[in-house]
DNA sequence: CAAGAATTATGAACCC
DNA sequence: GGGTTCATAATTCTTG
């Protein structure tokens, strides 16, 4: 089952992983492919520092909101609601609808 | 939202519930055993209520351990890893060391 | 509220508490107050063990629900609307109306 | 599920906000800027759509780490670390080590 | 077993 | 600035 060439419990692969590392140019670091780790890790950090960013965008417009004399949990539930009401057009509804009137809600 | 528990326009729906309710003990509003869903639900809610309970004790014992000059965070993860298998926990300790050496952490 | 606060297999910590205790009610290992930690951290991981208890509880709650014909994702909608709707009975309704109104929402 | 967006009994901050919008190019509804308010809500949404854009991404990635054979759990590890100073991260395996000894584990 | 939902934990933000 | 609530991140569990 192991997909997992980097096992530790895995022998064969170790040793594997031992022969390629003279004629690879993979770079292994016991028995790790360091770059693809590498490689991965960068992307990651990169992807979350833009996410970041667009947080604090987003944290400024609230701000902004509220200086403007929003209530800023107000206008959050608004945005939750736009985002959740298209979705409750939907099968379950009439479902829930039948569970609300078995129950008398 | 609804202010009103029974929309009016349950008319037939109500009427089918009553003729049911006559002959089924079982208490079918429409075509839902409405006992059985208000049992299933109550009980849910009880539990989630102990559960309720559980957690704020927990979080009593965790405000007493820092008032106590205790690193909660590491406490948590004292009890995370006392949770694991001691196998469990060296594998991951052993791969952590081997992805920072790779990365030459 | 912990009946065994010293784990018998622990020899070396326990002559080691014994030695401090002489000296110091206090148990200290190394600067920390260990009886007190252990007591947190076995108090916490009982009040867990009741908590997951009462999980699996609901999650044979939920289970019956299936195999009574429910669909239990509704069930669970319906066990949120529960608890949410008496909680929307708020100042803050009044507000969330304007800003939809205000939206034409 | 209001079909009607304007409440009738609204009568007097409806004229009031005509007569604000005479003065105003603000377009008040009920008191409310709603062309301000919307522009914030609208920004707030194209900047969360990105957020998810890259979240997204992110999860690839991780997909992708994983079917390269790393254990995607102590990637993330690996990316918290090097999130952290090093310093913090000395400091809680210090304590984490203190713990565990005064635990005897 | 992979995808998605739900629960839990951590971290940030706001109020007092 | 401390504590409490809110939001996000992460793990776990379920389901197709």
């Amino acid at each position: 089952m192991s997909d997992a060439p980097f096992d530790t419990s895995d022998k064969a692969a170790a040793a594997e992983s031992r022969a390629r590392q003279a004629a690879d140019p993979e770079s292994d670091v016991g028995g790790i492919a360091a770059d693809r780790l590498r490689s991965i890790i960068e992307r990651v950090e990169r992807l979350e520092e833009e996410r970041k960013a667009l947080a604090d965008d987003i944290k400024d417009i609230f701000a902004e909101a509220k200086s403007a004399g929003f209530d800023v949990k107000v206008v959050r539930q608004i945005i939750r609601l736009r985002k959740q009401e298209p979705a409750e057009v939907e099968e379950q509804e009439t479902l829930l609808d039948l569970y609300r009137r078995a129950l008398g809600m």
